[in-house]
DNA sequence: AAGTGGTCTAGACCACTAC
DNA sequence: TAGTGGTCTAGACCACTTA
């Protein structure tokens, strides 16, 4: 396990980027399990053969981005629930009193066809390019809440089934990563009030015309390229939507 | 303009806290123009009798924050438009072509009266309490877009006039600050979708029973006190509300 | 060439936690 | 009491910008 960072690399890459990377490559590996503590400051600093302060700028950044988390006293700690921070990232509905739960999904259509004018603009695609098209019940509690209609560019999920989808194990986004190699890291949304539809009243079991709040997502991925594009209906009649926060930061 | 950081206070407040407050005091006091440089590190770190790590710290707080932009090389700049940035912290409204506006308001309701329930919860006042209600008509384009029906306890804001509202010069926070010493450090929002009912639908010039955006948010200040309660109904016919935005942070 | 921010060191002492 | 992270120092050298 000679963790050294290579050679001190003189890629021009600064020192501590380089140690962030050395010590999520030792998370990757689960040589420090969730919710354990890793090592101290001083021994991480000693094997990485850099600073206290240039490993503390390290693992700041860590911390800053929810993968670590500190406790004076008594140590740094891998972060319980990533993936669960990661999940409700993306998955913004809760009960008005605040409960969040696991959606239950379920394939309601599935269908290859040539872009609509709204996706090729939002997935900058050309005319005539073939995209995929999906849509993906949601239901909290036993209550089909939510409805998402999904749509992904062809050459970039070539080969794509219904199958894989509907069998899929993780979540959307964790498919795209294991099956096409699409990391999904960036999201830009928008969200109107519109009335339901004849299908989407019958997938959500609510009236013709009762107001649905419509998400719209861009979902992109390096180089700010978009990968998909999806709006959602939410009945918000009983859940809700998380909307814009700003943390009490200390001004 | 000794801007020494007074008596090196033993109040248990970290340093580069001290040195971020105080390079805020000398921003408030306009020392240095928005778009302009600020002094060097070195010479803030003499200014300040701290050493140069420590004085990059509080930097790095107001860099994080918007407030101040670094440039390799050639200094530290007033942030441009931090009064913008700002402001869409919280009017999240924009025209379906993302275009973003200004918005004018109009004072459409004002009245004191006891809390209501659920004014009571999110406010986190005893049975009873009074509050003051008003309600806040927004236009962009000349066009009525959005209603914000606004609840704040009377014990924070007493001897709160009609008048005094109607005519505010800047924002209802900025208000809040100047007139009642009420800063607005964070903000948690939910959305849901509803009808218009008779008089928003008036106040809106829509149809009884349109689908409007329902955004309910708590406005809070230090120690996570709540200090506003508002119910914003928006038209998103023509305009939409900005939701989650995730950073392709690069991990 | 001079001046700026960016990175990095090798410590020190303090506050907090666990034993 | 021992060990942890939190803060702080007083420098050094590098990369970049401007003139």
């Amino acid at each position: 396990m000679s963790a050294r960072i290579s050679a001190l690399s003189p890629s021009g890459v600064p020192l501590y980027q380089q140690v962030k990377r050395a010590v999520l490559a030792a998370l990757a590996n689960g040589e420090w399990p969730q919710g354990e503590a890793i090592p101290p400051e001083k021994n991480l600093a000693e094997r990485f053969s850099v600073s206290i302060g240039t490993l503390r700028k390290a693992i700041d950044e860590l911390v800053l981005e929810n993968i670590l988390v500190r406790h004076q006293g008594r140590g740094t700690f891998v972060a319980l629930h990533a993936h669960n921070q990661y999940f409700f990232r993306y998955f913004r509905v809760v009960r008005h009193d605040g409960v969040k739960g696991y959606p239950t999904p379920e394939l309601l259509g599935f269908r290859r066809t040539r872009a609509s004018g709204e996706a090729r603009e939002k997935l900058a695609l050309a005319q005539g390019a073939y995209v995929f098209e999906f849509v993906n019940g949601l239901s909290l509690h036993g209550e089909r809440v939510q409805v998402d209609t999904i749509c992904v560019p062809e050459a970039l999920f070539s080969g794509l089934t219904r199958e894989q989808l509907r069998d899929r194990p993780g979540t959307i986004y964790s498919f795209y990563q294991e099956y096409f190699g699409v990391n999904v890291i960036g999201t830009a949304e928008s969200v109107r009030a519109t009335s339901a539809d004849d299908i989407h009243a019958e997938w959500l079991g609510v009236e013709k015309g009762t107001p649905l709040l419509n998400v719209r997502r861009v979902a992109y991925t390096y180089n700010g390229r978009p990968v998909e594009w999806r709006v959602s209906r939410v009945n918000t009649e009983r859940y809700e939507y998380i909307g814009q926060e700003h943390e009490p930061g200390q001004t």
